[in-house]
DNA sequence: TGCATGATGTTCT
DNA sequence: GAACATCATGCAC
């Protein structure tokens, strides 16, 4: 670990948030713990075309193979490689045929638990955002579910497997203490969005009030 | 504003 | 072959 938690704090006069990277270790606990403490932090992704960042507002926890509603529920394969990793990477899997959707890897190398990015709220490139989204829309929309949050910030399966906590990654998990101050915001819990089984535990978390938050849907059985 | 539905392809049984 | 951690659209109210 080489990043030093000062070594970020000026990007002088650059505009960039100051605030440093989420530790590692900070992930390394159950997915529930994790979840709440992950709203209001902010994901960047840098690429050629420029940067895009957003801040957390909703997410979800899935604690890996005994959670039913988890990837992880019939143990591992190799799309769910990642989970069993260590935690701070980014678990990005493809579903429904043309979306991507992220996760966060969460608990030590072995176990298989992570926390599902549902929505955010774009802070930097929101120019390139709205460029990547195919749809037009209010800004509010441009992350607000998890497959269009994957698509604002050019998230893809090439990115399974980023390391969110290294500096140099171009996918990366900032704190966002300037956004946050826990006094200040209510985060509110619900049952998950989409998923059939386990769909009675709270695990879903957002911050109250956020207009970026996606609207619940039960899970529908697909007509064949 | 709120449902029902089709598009699309990867993964697992 | 079925299920799937979804989205955008179209139509009913």
């Amino acid at each position: 670990m080489t990043a030093d938690p000062h070594a970020t704090r000026l990007a002088a006069g650059s505009g960039v948030p100051t605030a440093g990277l989420v530790p590692r270790e900070f992930l390394g606990r159950p997915a529930v713990e994790v979840a709440p403490d992950l709203l209001g932090c902010v994901l960047e992704h840098q690429t050629a075309a420029g940067l895009v960042a957003a801040a957390l507002t909703e997410v979800e926890a899935y604690a890996g193979e005994a959670d039913p509603a988890s990837h992880a529920y019939r143990g591992r394969t190799r799309r769910n490689a990642v989970m069993y990793g260590p935690p701070g990477y980014a678990y990005v899997y493809f579903t429904y045929g043309m979306h991507f959707c992220m996760n966060v890897v969460c608990l030590p190398e072995g176990t298989a638990s992570a926390v599902l990015l549902r929505a955010g709220r774009i802070v930097a490139g929101e120019g390139l955002a709205r460029h990547r989204r195919l749809v037009d829309g209010p800004a509010r929309d441009l992350a607000r579910g998890p497959a269009r949050l994957c698509q604002a910030l050019g998230v893809d399966r090439a990115l399974d497997g980023a390391d969110l906590c290294d500096p140099a990654s171009p996918l990366r998990l900032r704190k966002g203490a300037a956004a946050r101050s826990a006094e200040e915001t209510l985060i509110r819990t619900g049952p998950r969005v989409g998923v059939r089984e386990g769909a009675d535990v709270p695990w879903r978390f957002w911050l109250d009030g956020e207009p970026t938050v996606s609207t619940y849907r039960a899970h529908v059985p697909r007509r064949r």
